[in-house]
DNA sequence: TTGCAACTATACAGACCGGTATGTATTATT
DNA sequence: AATAATACATACCGGTCTGTATAGTTGCAA
């Protein structure tokens, strides 16, 4: 199952992590769920800090990865492209293991702006914004950063929509605004 | 400038529970920063639970008030009543002591989908979206519920976003957007 | 077979958590 | 002056937290 163990301690942790809370998670209980001892996990991470921070950055990864499969199969005109990123993410609040997005989640049980965790957290955030801003781009958006903000607005607000009531269909909602905003921002950008 | 002791506290416990995190304030910490004692804390919330509880209605009275009275202030032409509420939030926002929105927050900090933070959290999202609907029947949208719940989750969006990132605009791009979303929702709506 | 590294087992340190017990000072009411 | 309510002071409880120390076990390789 595990090739190696630090990947495995990893693992459990981060699905701890996500679908209990942070700060919820203690050390102990990982190393139950993962039917190790304290020994070996600290061995691997000298911290529970480290280990939080390589959870977001296993995170990071992961939603990446998939955000950029989920548009590279879903890719054909620009518009399409954009609207792509809504069903990648419609596909995540579909799963019943969905309990909202681990970097707001963290920014909230993390306060002090100077945490590391916020900056992992601030990080993600505008890597996928620019994300978004490239996709808008080669749309021809007449504004690509401002259009790339708003969808994100429109999915972190699906996302938290959804994690207070499930099933909310937030994110279709969700899409349908940013339809109507890319349109807008297209036909304007045409040159008369 | 506390008539009683009971108020006190909670002002106190609400102000550390919003700028920290609930789970990062502990109980002595509300007692020493309050200036009273453990026994009179338990006198008043005979847990720390009934205070978060009470931490949460206190704000959510405050936050509804607030949108109620600048909405009743800046109230003009229907679509500028609905960007109103962008611009009391963009208000919000624009405070140093700005640390997010405690429902988002608190909704983080307890997983547990039957925690009484979560269904005080959903229950305020619910209300919220209900002003908002009602605002946009009044304003003659097309359809309300869909109008204000993509409306709701801009404005979520753009509290998260500027959770992460500080003097990002993110309210004010997110009411350029809402802009375009009400245009749309009542010039379909206007019978040919 | 010996040796070594990875891993396990378990106990513990020290701090902090929410919550309680006991007793005292202050104030208002009667 | 007697009583009752309110708040304070302080010490304590059991439990949990992160992190460490010590010792035993396994498996693999020379």
């Amino acid at each position: 199952m595990a090739r190696n163990l630090q990947d495995h301690i990893l693992q459990t942790a981060s699905a701890l992590f996500y679908s209990q809370g942070i700060k919820a998670t203690g050390v102990d209980a990982i190393v139950k769920a993962a039917g190790t001892t304290k020994m070996s996990l600290y061995k691997y991470f000298p911290s529970k800090d480290d280990l939080v921070l390589a959870h977001l950055s296993k995170s990071r990864d992961a939603m990446l990865n998939r955000i950029l499969a989920g548009v590279e199969l879903r890719a054909s005109e620009p518009k399409q492209t954009l609207l792509a990123v809504f069903a990648v993410f419609d596909e995540l609040l579909s799963s019943p293991e969905f309990r909202g997005c681990p970097f707001i989640n963290a920014s909230a049980e993390f306060a002090e702006a100077s945490n590391p965790v916020q900056l992992a957290a601030a990080e993600f955030s505008d890597t996928f914004r620019e994300i978004l801003a490239d996709l808008a781009r080669q749309a021809g958006a007449q504004d690509p950063e401002s259009l790339s903000q708003q969808l994100s607005m429109l999915i972190s607000g699906a996302i938290v929509s959804e994690q207070m009531r499930r099933q909310s269909g937030a994110m279709l909602t969700a899409a349908a605004a940013a339809s109507i905003l890319i349109e807008q921002s297209l036909s304007r950008a045409e040159p008369a």
